[in-house]
DNA sequence: AAGCTGCTCAACCGCGATACG
DNA sequence: ACGTATCGCGGTTGAGCAGCT
């Protein structure tokens, strides 16, 4: 069902993915993070592009990630919210925890249009609207609660004193600073944070163990964007996870 | 058994938005 | 203001599979 594997003219594989690349992709980014997906292929050994690398960890590897037949409430949200917002995709994914935007359009077209259109036939037949307007709006509000949003706020004021990381030991102290301000605020859960884990990012929790890759020149400098803290920070909570459940 | 057809869904492609120099 | 790089989104493709003839 998946693509043929090929490579392209400039050696990069296309195609379907298999278990070791899968296991590569997985392994870098939750130790490392995705901080930039154009390098992320070569630092994880991959030879496949970016943006491949991005669909494929979105769309099935990142955690939580649901798969399998829809559930006839998350169905019914698809209908309601397609509705309102049209094609949508991402934005309608939002309101489905696990559910990412690829395959809820999937969804879409292998199954919904055909029961949308038969439930707009059969509500012009009845002349009844079952959704109105203005429930949809209330009934989904949006997705963040307020106390993400306030800690949100904290790691961006944060990294407006740090955005720009040029060594390790900068990368280390920014990480840290926001990994206290993630326990403080109740974004990692007690247990997690006072656990004393086996696990370890190593000498530094962004950089590539690998002193050749560093001394390269190129990834002298590295951003140290929101969404960079913010998956380190979820990694962080996922692989700890593991040895307290 | 073989061929055909439609369905499913992972993956690709192109484009617009945004960030950055 | 402009050019370039990167990201994210939505539309589309194509291979595998199941069911039918």
């Amino acid at each position: 069902m998946t693509k043929t594997p090929s490579f392209d003219k400039h050696r990069v594989k296309k195609g379907a993915w298999n278990e070791d690349e899968d296991n590569k992709l997985r392994a870098y980014i939750q130790r490392y993070g995705h901080w930039n997906w154009r390098l992320l292929p070569k630092f994880a050994g991959l030879s496949r592009s970016g943006k491949s690398c991005r669909l494929r960890w979105m769309n099935y590897l990142r955690p939580n990630i649901k798969h399998g037949n829809f559930t006839k409430e998350e169905e019914d949200t698809v209908l309601e919210l397609h509705e309102k917002l049209g094609n949508k995709w991402s934005e309608i994914a939002s309101y489905l925890p696990g559910r990412s935007d690829n395959e809820i359009k999937n969804r879409w077209h292998t199954h919904l249009k055909k029961r949308a259109k038969k439930d707009r036939e059969m509500l012009q037949n009845e002349h009844v609207r079952t959704v109105q307007p203005d429930q949809a709006s209330t009934k989904f509000e949006n997705p963040v609660q307020n106390s993400d949003l306030e800690f949100q706020q904290d790691i961006e004021s944060l990294l407006a004193e740090s955005t720009l990381c040029t060594s390790s030991t900068n990368l280390s102290s920014c990480w840290f600073s926001g990994f206290d301000l993630a326990c403080s605020s109740g974004y990692i859960p007690h247990e997690i944070a006072d656990y004393t884990p086996t696990f370890s990012f190593g000498t530094n929790p962004f950089l590539p163990d690998n002193d050749s890759i560093l001394s390269s020149g190129d990834n002298r400098e590295m951003i140290m964007s929101d969404e960079f803290l913010w998956s380190s920070i979820d990694s962080y909570i996922e692989y700890n996870d593991q040895f307290i459940n």
